[in-house]
DNA sequence: ATGAAAGCGCTAACAC
DNA sequence: GTGTTAGCGCTTTCAT
């Protein structure tokens, strides 16, 4: 470990070949001219030798560093875990990696972090959401890369984006449990103003409440987003104390209705009978959990396997679309 | 976003200031000796032309990424995610960045993504667990900062280690088991060979097992790990048909258990009563589910944080000494 | 507290 | 297919 020995270089490499630096840059480039053989011997000395090819000088010289900058709420939600394992798959398939930062839910702690990233020279930047705060977002405007939005389309957007609208997923919730014969339909979220996803879907909900003539006012705030399973049953315990004629509830993720769910399981109120429940996001959770949940599948990964096929285009001079993605309403157990 | 005009360096801001390369340099480092006016001055001028500082320079010639390379084997993983956390954060309190890689529970994809997290010239590295190539662990051996071995305490340690014994936490829960009256426990994971914590745990089964005389022959094989939900349940569903007798049931984790539970449900098998189950991880679910699992907490943002302690230590130049963790059984609902 | 010179390790650009 | 030269944008080192 303690060696300390100055690591080999290309020089290094070269000398014990028997060639130029230059010829050894060569041999780690995949598609370059230079013959099989010398190639095989430069590539047997360099790893005889203990060499590692140090990114950090080619990057310097050709401007170009082989980084995607990611930012996402939290590390430890399944939803972006997916959109980050789609990207990051994707980009691996162009040898770029993603350097990757969590916000916490939180602008101010964007901000930071969308400056900490870009001295990295990432060749791309993608943030979660289209809110920002007024620095941070100059600073996405001001730099020269893609800068992609994404789990929303931005009312303004930066540059590009690759997501969905947050209210319309939940206003088709909505008609399903209306159609459904639901009319006292209450809702389950976060405090209002941390999460925008969190509060886009609450605006959802008041919408598509008051086109079908319901009253949206059975809100209750379970706490700061990510809202747990814990927190989702608490709200469900305190939802049965102030609104006890409610017949259906939209929560703001799985994670809140799962809570909701063992809520009900623990007071012996059986759903769907007496509660119908749905959530979002189409975690794992939902489809083993007894009744199994309906819920929203935003598809966190083909937002991630898209988001990366955008970036590439863009860096190959194609020219970038966006992607409106489209939701789509999973019907199960719990909802009918 | 695609303003074509190159961007401004030191040297520019230099200029506009009036001052040499070298001072706006120390403008950008915190504790470097500079009149605090000049300083300002100079801030404000950069941001004015919007220079972001170049991390890729700076570290080139400091011969500093501020990197910290972390393999784990997936991002889609509570547990993985809360050491991944516990780094990061621990980290950032000096400046220093994560640069994650994901091995899929997959050796040679360990080996690949060692190789390619090398060439950034991390400062240090973390990986999971003691198994590598061949290969994967000579390069490990080579490199000449900082190895530290994760969530397992190796036979042979490459470098470092911040673990614990995977076997001896079972043994724990087996022991547990057998005081609550149990006989006939069965061990519910994944194909042996990959997930080598799955597998040190399903040793441990048979070790305890075998310390109380009884038959470790009921053993489940739910499929590739990672073991989902829905692979527990299926297990569940094989292990009620091939071994009805069963009394209790050791899951590789809580996902494995809580997906046992859920059958159990569905077949209406009351549990603890007809079957005990423990997890492993303390997951959200556990204790959130009904019944609450029974499981065993490894303390995995703790293992983050030691980890990262750890290596600030030997990077300021002191002694780092190895962690052992001790992971606590947490008896709940679904074994008493 | 500030500046000048040199160079980190690689590769773009050009020559042959 | 291979070599030479120069320089990417910083910071180390030394001088003042």
């Amino acid at each position: 470990m303690s060696n300390t020995r100055k690591p080999p270089t290309m020089a290094d490499v070269a000398r014990v070949t028997g060639v130029s630096p230059m010829t050894v840059s060569r041999a780690f480039k995949a598609d370059s001219l230079i013959s099989k053989e010398r190639r095989e011997a430069i590539l047997r000395a360099a790893e005889d030798l203990g060499y590692v090819f140090d990114s950090t000088a080619s990057n310097l010289r050709s401007q170009k560093s082989g980084f995607v900058a990611v930012t996402i709420p939290s590390i430890n939600n399944a939803n972006f875990a997916d959109t980050v394992g789609g990207l990051s798959d994707t980009l691996a398939t162009r040898d770029m990696q993603i350097l990757l930062g969590y916000t916490n839910y939180n602008t101010q702690e964007e901000e930071r972090l969308i400056e900490q990233l870009l001295r990295r020279k990432p060749q791309a930047i993608v943030v979660t959401g289209g809110k920002h705060t007024e620095r941070g977002r100059r600073l996405l405007e001001t730099v020269n890369i893609p800068v992609i939005e994404t789990w929303d389309i931005p009312a303004e957007p930066i540059d590009h984006y690759v997501g969905f609208s947050n209210a319309n997923a939940v206003r088709d919730m909505v008609d399903h449990f209306v159609r459904a014969g639901y009319r006292r339909i209450a809702f389950i979220g976060g405090d209002v103003g941390r999460d925008t996803r969190g509060s886009e879907r609450r605006i959802g909900f008041a919408a598509a409440m008051q086109v079908h003539g319901l009253d949206a006012s059975r809100l209750i705030a379970a706490g700061l987003p990510p809202i747990s399973m814990r927190e989702g049953a608490n709200a469900m315990a305190k939802l049965i104390e102030i609104y006890p004629d409610t017949e259906a509830i939209v929560c703001v993720s799985d994670l809140a209705a799962y809570g909701a769910l063992t809520e009900c399981r623990r007071l012996g109120v059986p759903v769907p009978e007496r509660f119908a429940i749905g959530g979002f996001g189409n975690y794992e959770i939902g489809e083993v959990c007894v009744p199994t949940l309906t819920t929203i599948n935003a598809f966190a990964r083909e937002i991630g396997e898209k988001t990366a096929a955008l970036i590439l285009d863009i860096l190959d001079g194609k020219q970038g679309i966006d992607v409106r993605i489209s939701p789509e309403l999973i019907v199960r157990d719990s909802s009918r």
